[in-house]
DNA sequence: CCCTGATTCGC
DNA sequence: GCGAATCAGG
């Protein structure tokens, strides 16, 4: 493959979006992510601050205690965020702690995962290669997240891929 | 082991 | 100029 203008312009717009090296190869195609680098360096791109994976991994933090309604119900809900960081998805625990324990749970608490949204070409081994969207506009993508030693798909969506019928269920 | 970017150097 | 190999690191 060969660095066309076109290519170098998509390489300099994703490169200043943040995506790393492996990823715009991904999207251009036909190049390794050390070509990217090395194309990188020759166009005297702005290097990523420091070296070395995510650059300094700015961790979100948590907001202060917001301040509670006397009558609030007393509960924790923990929900698991997911956000990309580089080609890697940085899940992290976010808290929104009041006060104690929660005695009644309410679980109207459904968590659907977050995707990696990743496309066709940057799949590997163990990326979950879940469909979504319609393949035929440009929000298709595959789910991405870390699929189990040579599982096709993730832990939530092996349980949509091979969930038992009901009726199948009653065989023997 | 997964990943990141940086550098070197033969082509 | 190019990029695989290598290095250094999270």
């Amino acid at each position: 493959m060969n660095w066309t203008d076109e290519r170098v312009e998509k390489l300099k717009k994703l490169w200043s979006e943040g995506l790393s090296a492996s990823q715009i190869a991904a999207q251009l195609g036909g190049v390794s992510r050390n070509a990217v680098i090395g194309k990188v360096h020759r166009l005297a791109l702005p290097g990523r601050a420091k070296a070395g994976g995510t650059p300094t991994a700015t961790r979100a933090k948590r907001p202060a205690a917001a301040p509670r309604p006397a009558n609030f119900a007393p509960r924790v809900v923990t929900r698991t965020v997911a956000r990309p960081a580089g080609a890697t998805v940085v899940k992290e625990e976010v808290a929104f702690e009041y006060d104690d324990a929660p005695l009644a749970r309410i679980d109207t608490n459904v968590v659907l995962p977050m995707s990696r949204r990743l496309e066709l070409t940057e799949l590997t081994e163990r990326t979950c290669k879940w469909p979504n969207g319609d393949p035929l506009t440009d929000d298709f993508h595959f789910c991405g997240n870390e699929s189990p030693d040579n599982s096709p798909y993730c832990l939530y969506h092996q349980r949509l891929a091979y969930q038992p019928s009901a009726e199948r269920r009653r065989m023997r």
